[in-house]
DNA sequence: GCAATTCATTCTATAAAAGTGAACGTAATT
DNA sequence: AATTACGTTCACTTTTATAGAATGAATTGC
């Protein structure tokens, strides 16, 4: 290998990203035969491929990855330096949060509260999509953070990072008027009607385990994958909920809904996914040292340590 | 301005370090013709010249140093990436530390502590030069930190940063053979033999105001800019010294040397002089907030309400 | 299951760029 | 005043990038 071509790994940053030749070209406003040429170029200067060639489209290798998490820093930079070439001044790229559909967005406000009352100009983009098209945003450097409630599996090729925000304790939530229900567990809630999480939740399979060891034999009214709609449902159903206290804040707060008791050994794990990359988005440092998060994981680590 | 062109912009990377086109042509293998044409490309593409023309040699502009630092940035990224593709691992690069001459050797070296005892396996190259040249290396991103006892003034188109790492209280040290004299200032004191720092050093100035205001009339026997040789001179001539302790920390140990009192009001400062840079060489940035830094900075703050 | 489509690769010719070397211009040095 | 050091300019050559057409291989649609 000579020098390496920043001509050729800017090529395949924009192609690795996007993780298509052909619209990339287009983009480039060059032939995709060029485009492919410059390419093959920086393998052959490699010496190792950083696609696989699946069929017709391209993967990126393991080596490949990690080329991409450098071409991110440098072209990043490069990007901000055009910038103030052309405009003079340097704004911060926007922190692009992906967050899974199903989370509680009272939690992830909280998560991002820094920003909305941050006294940073910078702006912020927020996509909600199910966990494995956002883990591949991810990897393709898309976003920078992913939010969810799903513990994420080690792949071969990707360093993924995964940082525990927060473990809420699993409630039992019911209307006001249905506050006349003890706050512990006791027969009055052998025969209810429930609204629960669907069944890919660990915390279904908790709610059910705890029915099971008490004996209770619910009566499922809704069972939904999305906090934000299991909200509402816990708020005008009329049915007991179990779900995390903290997606249904403000109703607890407002008195429309009672949390009862929690649901004993059963959690929702909150983690921010981020790729293992030398530079973060300034942003995004912030957010994951925050004293939010501190506080959060001191609660989590009492909870924890209750539960002994 | 098109799309940048990394291939100037590493050219420019390049001249700008060095300082000189024709070595930088040589390097890399090109002719100078063919570099001072890039060059020209770089600043005809982003409208406003880099380099201003000097008479036969290039000096950076304002926007010259702004465009070095980013693409310092980049390509240190870059050349970590070659060195990955090459050899299969990253090895960081040498931390480049720049000392003042003058400099307390043992100042330096505690410094640098967590670089010697470290788990790290970096490595780190150290230069003594006169305090200009330094700043140069520096504004050139030849070194990465400078270290000295001189404050940096501003300077129009460098963004220095300066660091304080540590006020060093002025003492009167004796031999060994001396420790019968006072451990406060006294007419003992009228009338002795001296070495001091050279009179550039605001030590120097310290002391004298010191011996006027108490009417002493030393001898000086030797005056030296360099604190490892007034450390030797301390310690061989018989004679006694103005220096800060810390020259002679080993001496006042062992008990060759004994310290009689402070100088009141005379303090040595240590700098740690950085360029405002985003992307910090991470060794450095361990340096900086390591808890010797801190346990100074604290001692430094008590010296000083103890002052008033 | 066969055409149509999509997406990447390969090849050749051409256009664009980066390169050389000699000549030139200035400032500093002797 | 001659010499040296260093950068620029110019005419020319070499190298590199690109377009476009042809090819191949895997999906998609009917």
């Amino acid at each position: 290998m000579n020098r390496l071509n920043y001509h050729h790994l800017y090529y395949f940053w924009r192609v690795a990203k996007q993780g298509n030749l052909t619209a990339t070209a287009e983009k480039l406003a060059i032939s995709q035969s060029a485009l492919s040429a410059q390419i093959n170029q920086l393998e052959h200067n490699i010496g190792q491929p950083l696609f696989a060639r699946e069929g017709r489209t391209l993967v990126l290798t393991e080596l490949g990855h990690t080329v991409l998490n450098y071409a991110e820093d440098i072209f990043q930079r490069g990007e901000e330096l055009q910038q103030l070439l052309k405009r003079g001044v340097i704004t911060l790229p926007s922190l692009r949060i992906g967050m899974l559909s199903s989370m509680s967005r009272n939690f992830i406000e909280s998560f991002m509260e820094p920003l909305l009352k941050g006294k940073t100009d910078a702006s912020f983009r927020l996509l909600a999509r199910p966990q494995p098209e956002l883990l591949d945003l991810l990897a393709q450097h898309q976003i920078d953070v992913v939010l969810t409630n799903r513990e994420v599996s080690l792949s071969d090729d990707i360093a993924w990072q995964s940082q525990l925000l927060s473990r809420q304790a699993v409630s039992v939530i019911a209307p006001a008027a249905r506050c006349d229900l003890p706050e512990y567990i006791d027969p009055a809630y052998k025969h209810q009607r429930w609204v629960v999480p669907g069944s890919a939740s660990p915390l279904r399979a908790a709610f059910e385990s705890f029915c099971t060891q008490h004996q209770l034999e619910p009566e499922i009214v809704a069972e939904v994958d999305d906090m934000a709609m299991l909200r509402l449902l816990a708020r005008d159903s009329g049915a007991l909920a179990a779900m995390p206290a903290v997606v249904v804040r403000d109703e607890l707060q407002s008195g429309v809904l009672s949390k009862r008791f929690d649901v004993p050994n059963a959690f929702e794990n909150f983690y921010a996914v981020t790729l293992k990359r030398k530079f973060q988005h300034p942003l995004l440092s912030e957010l994951l040292q925050s004293p939010m998060i501190d506080a959060i994981q001191q609660a989590t680590a009492e909870q924890q340590s209750d539960a002994h």
